[in-house]
DNA sequence: CTATATAAGTATCCATGGAAACCATTTTTT
DNA sequence: AAAAAATGGTTTCCATGGATACTTATATAG
């Protein structure tokens, strides 16, 4: 088969398996009042421990905007502490609340217990095969459509 | 590296690159008017030919509400025809009109191109093994996810 | 052959998230 | 040091898409 064919495959698998892990989680998720994107900027401020927003911009390539908003729910929901900074009055330092790590932990063990689930599915080779070409995947898209924006 | 550490950095890298793949094809079709989803909506009823909105719901595994409300999106931009149907009196039958297949043929050069674009990173034997990884995991996931909704 | 269940689509409600304009502060230029 | 540019966040606008209830037509039971 010419490769080029391949192409449109690949790109159409990647999208329908991101599309079932996205409301897969967003469905136990549904429970904590979050969805996935809530829950990976709060899971980033959980592993950072103190952070600022445009860390989480930065590193999850999400919108500004969106962050914002997100903050201000996780705030409301206190699973995160919002406090002043000093050398730049513009931003504040974001951190979890005690309530918040539990939160972040029950919710760790949940989807732990999952992918125990489907990983016995996939061989142990497999799996590092996997984790190489998306890996590769990974930069060569965020190097072809990163660059152009 | 204990293998179970792997699956949730897996599919960490599987919700970026769909995140990524989606604002890609989100921001290619903004011209025309679509997002990726309307546009995948669009797709299928174009290679079909003529299709009902049940087949979309199954095909593509997307809310029925949610199909109805793109169909009528796309034929209110003129992209497809609606024709009730004899044989069951609830549903009528897609179509592509002359513009929307126009319309299709120029959407899959521009995807072509980006497509050769990228694919020029990954080697052959990499781009079988990757379809190969993704056919599993798709399976995988279909088989655990849609199991228990 | 009615009565009930199921199926195909539609309408409505509402949180979400991208885009753009905006504000306040900080940094760079001149 | 004043003016201009850049940066960190917020607000507002609006299309999107998931969930639920509803309508109409078809299929199945009793």
């Amino acid at each position: 088969m010419d490769n080029l064919q391949l192409a449109p495959i690949i790109i159409g698998k990647l999208l329908n398996i991101g599309g079932m892990l996205q409301r897969h989680s967003n469905r136990t998720l549904l429970p904590f009042g979050l969805n996935h994107q809530q829950f990976s900027i709060f899971f980033e401020i959980g592993k950072a421990g103190k952070v600022k927003q445009k860390d989480m911009v930065n590193r999850l390539l999400l919108e500004k905007a969106h962050v914002s908003k997100v903050v201000k729910k996780l705030h409301g929901m206190e699973l995160i502490t919002i406090t002043a900074s000093d050398e730049d009055k513009r931003s504040a330092w974001l951190a979890p609340t005690p309530k918040g790590k539990q939160i972040l932990n029950k919710l760790r063990g949940v989807f732990k217990k999952w992918h125990k689930e489907w990983i016995e599915d996939v061989d142990d080779k497999q799996l590092n095969s996997i984790l190489e070409n998306l890996s590769h995947l990974q930069a060569v898209f965020e190097d072809k459509l990163l660059g152009n924006e």
